[in-house]
DNA sequence: ATAATGGTTCGCCATGGAGCGAACCATGCC
DNA sequence: GGCATGGTTCGCTCCATGGCGAACCATTAT
């Protein structure tokens, strides 16, 4: 076997199916059950025994054992990106399922990306954060700036305990379907989690799709828009 | 056959030895005939002009036909992208054939992304153009700020052309080997052109390494840094 | 203990698709 | 015109890999 540039393993891996859709679903965000991707893969759980391990030999899944349940998630961040990327392509290739599915303006609207929020709400908080200077770019990516932090603590998010961890507070991802960049990292994630908590939005079930509610929506606009 | 998002024909047609070869070699920036092509994947004519047919249909490659000749290109930058994207995980994931490949420091330190310059000196361009405000994010994406343009004419990059096409100005381009951004878009690109022209750097044959010379990597640097 | 449930391993089948050679068009050159 | 060269089409082979069922281990529940 002539061995290639190692994205054909990725690619390989993620050109499948089955695989493909246990990827996209843990785009939501949540670690799933090996039943669970079996299932949201329509197959046996022999075949989803070992497309699982294939993807987790390749890093791009992680697994966490919890009694008798493995539950498995993105390896990374990265890995959401790439997934991101490519339904972007996809998408303007023209290819994407979604594309004049009914569900299609509401993933637009706002939508999970991994940990964070993405489509039109998303880009714009990121821009809010942007135009503000709670973020500021500098040699080394993306940081928060003091007035941010103290944006952030208004929200609610623990910065501090953020500041802890060795992932990055700040971090931009392309968004497919607006094709700018939306806040990803701890920053974003955490956002999010509030935008649950504070109830303004709700995952819709099965889906990535985030529904605002009226006035969460209203709210959000109030602060990141204008 | 059930029909899955639609990512997965585009990882699938990644996923292939040959045609990730191919995809690979275009990322070079240059068009390339169906026999080039042939060579670089290692196969027959025949099984080339197939990928090449495929690729084409899936909206990953472009064709133009010139006399006898068929050039094939990347369709789009997003595709580029995409191809670094996955450089990028699969690298991290450990798996790149090119880690500890002799010539792995010269890919990091200055490669073509397509069309505009990666690795190392490229983000010292990028954070260079930042730094000095040559460019500003604003709610459409990245544009060249006024000083930004000034600049450029003192490069020698034709501004006002560019300003014609419909093809982004700046842009920024996710470096799968220094985990940062660089400079893509119109600039990007003319900006690399005019790096080979004033004997600054060449490229290295059959590779996507850029050489710089002695001279030009200290004027480079000189412009650029610090 | 025994049963139930979550996952993995193994052996087998089926098929998609990658690869080739040969014949075949298309274009340019002499 | 005739010949070389670039690409495509067609028919064929062959192998990698996805899929399943059944048996099996591991963990929790009763």
């Amino acid at each position: 076997m002539k061995d290639g540039p190692n994205i054909v393993t990725i690619a390989a891996l993620i050109g499948d199916r089955a695989r493909s859709e246990m990827l996209t679903a843990l785009l939501g965000g949540q670690a799933l059950t090996a039943t669970e991707l079996a299932e949201v893969a329509e197959v046996n759980k022999a075949t989803a025994s070992a497309h699982l391990s294939r993807l987790v030999d390749a890093k791009l899944l992680a697994v966490e054992k919890q009694g008798r349940h493995r539950y498995f998630r993105l390896a990374d961040d990265d890995v959401a990106q790439l997934m991101e990327s490519l339904l972007g392509v996809a998408y303007r290739a023209g290819a994407l399922r979604l594309r004049s599915s009914p569900r299609e303006p509401d993933l637009r609207k706002a939508r999970v990306c991994y940990d964070h929020l993405a489509g039109d709400l998303g880009v714009i908080m990121f821009d809010a954060f942007k135009k503000r200077r709670w973020i500021a770019h500098d040699e080394s990516g993306l940081t928060l700036s003091r007035s941010g932090a103290r944006f952030c603590r208004e929200m609610g998010v623990d910065v501090d305990a953020a500041t802890q961890s060795r992932r990055p507070m700040c971090r931009t991802c392309l968004d497919w379907s607006a094709r700018r960049h939306h806040l990803a990292g701890q920053v974003g994630a955490q956002l999010l989690q509030r935008c649950y908590e504070m109830g303004w939005a709700k995952r819709r079930r099965g889906t990535r799709i985030v529904d605002f509610t009226p006035r969460g929506e209203r709210e959000f606009r109030r602060i990141f828009e204008g």
